[in-house]
DNA sequence: TATGAATGAGTATTCATTCAT
DNA sequence: GATGAATGAATACTCATTCAT
């Protein structure tokens, strides 16, 4: 991965998490990274091509984030770090974030199992809790992180801390 | 309203809701209305002006959804019939919503305030149930239904039906 | 077919005929025909559909270059036609025929059995002439012809006057 | 000439041949070759320069089946040679002779008197044989032969057989 | 000798939009 | 109200070619 192909991806990034995918041209990428709109070609073959490499990237980020929940033996602490990684994301992962939620919209690009793993860790912890239904509870949660997320990637962290409070308040934790 | 206004507008609707605004042509709008291209742009001066004519349907709608809420007395009442609204959206309707939701990412048409006077009668009803920060159950009920409803809109109204029961026994209705 | 279609054709016609169908770009066309680009493409869908539409052209003329030849009943006077066809080209022709014989080598457009019409009214001729192998003697008629246009097109009507004569007399017409 | 010039070479006459100049990308070249497309340029300077230099073998390969024919003595052996010719390409060598006559419809590289020598030993053939007008005959010949050439390139060399015993027959060989 | 990164001009094609009828 | 011809700017993508390594 040569320097330029980096400024390619982060740019295309950048673009398509904000404008989003079909509203950005690729002569727009090729500005913005500084290079020659023929060179994305060469390295990405596609437009889309380059959307597949992003792409590879934030399912990267995904798992990364989840390896701290999944490795975690205490119930409480599985619940306690979930709801709070949202909060923890960094400010230049923004649009990472930005562009997977855009994708969910994308059926090229919608996977709903992507997230199996955090709920079955999730399902795991409240059955441990001696929740009555962990299965769904485990859903519910989940579905509110990623909520959160959203209003957060929308409006910023600070508009949402209060939501932290109250869910770590509500889960006991 | 003519009838060849009324097949621009649906086809349009249709094609913005599934594709994207940006993905839609108004090539491909003007041959799924079966009317000449030019047309178009004499009833609705151009692509925006489709968008903003839907936009204004989208918004008759999610008010008309609002009413029946808005004018129930019965706060346990309030409750039921928000977290059953998702899967009363007659199948006709559905790519109304899903241009509503996926307006939400083009940044003009974003407006957070649009659901205040929902939020608002919920946190009644939750104050009115005595909970303890009904503001902050309100929005986080209010989320969580835009959420079912997304994966209504994208899975089916089935795969979503769990959560009716699921959250109508949490909140005890 | 408006005047700018046809304008359109013509200037493609006279770009593929001579410097070849891949070496044309659509700008050189339309700039030609004094259209903008789009035109081009809006009324022949593609580069390919241009040439579709001079192919259909071309055969039009084809056949109608044969009707005399067809419809002549004396055997003799049919070689001599043939003969001479060649030469009987009007100038304004010839890019249409150059175009014809270039598309030859493009395995989409050749189509061998083209020709078939006049071969058959040949074979006859030369039947009722007690030629020996009249059908044979109709395709090597043929395929001199061919040869002849091939040098008339690329070398002029005057470089190969003496061959009329020599065929003329090798017939004994 | 090392190995890899020789690839370039002659996976550029096979794409060329078959797809014409203008119609073949260097890279494809490059790729069929398996060299870099950088070396093409460093070998040939450009893409016009790798036709330069596929044109002088195609000379050669002339040149080389001109010779049998011209230190013949025997006038009647000279034309039944003539007339064998064409059938006697080995099937290796058909990318050359498609590139030979494509390249007859690329202005450039036309140059009718390349056949000269060949048509003034049929010219003789026929003196000797008290032909009425040897050099028509010759001509005529010669042009025959690069028919059933074309012929043979595009359709085979079994399409064509019936012509060579014709052809032996009509001039009594 | 050979590579592969990089370019800038060019390619076919699409787009939203205008306008005469 | 409605059409369809026409446009010019933009689009994704390709091309032959250069150059540092």
């Amino acid at each position: 991965m040569t320097e330029k192909q980096d400024k390619i991806l982060s740019s295309a990034l950048e673009l398509f998490a904000n404008e989003g995918f079909n509203a950005t041209s690729t002569n727009q990428i090729a500005k913005k990274a500084g290079v020659s709109e023929g060179l994305i070609f060469k390295h990405f073959k596609n437009k889309k091509g380059l959307l597949d490499a992003l792409y590879v990237q934030v399912e990267g980020k995904l798992g990364a984030g989840f390896t701290q929940i999944i490795f975690e033996t205490d119930p409480k602490k599985v619940l306690k770090i979930t709801i709070e990684s949202p909060f923890m994301i960094p400010h230049e992962d923004y649009d990472f974030w930005r562009l997977q939620f855009k994708l969910k919209w994308e059926s090229d690009y919608y996977n709903p199992e992507k997230m199996q793993p955090l709920i079955d860790k999730l399902a795991w912890a409240f059955e441990e809790l001696n929740y009555e239904t962990p299965e769904m509870e485990a859903k519910l949660l989940e579905q509110m992180i990623e909520t959160i997320m959203v209003a957060i990637l929308r409006q910023g962290k600070e508009s949402q801390l209060a939501y932290k409070d109250f869910l770590l308040k509500k889960y006991e934790l």
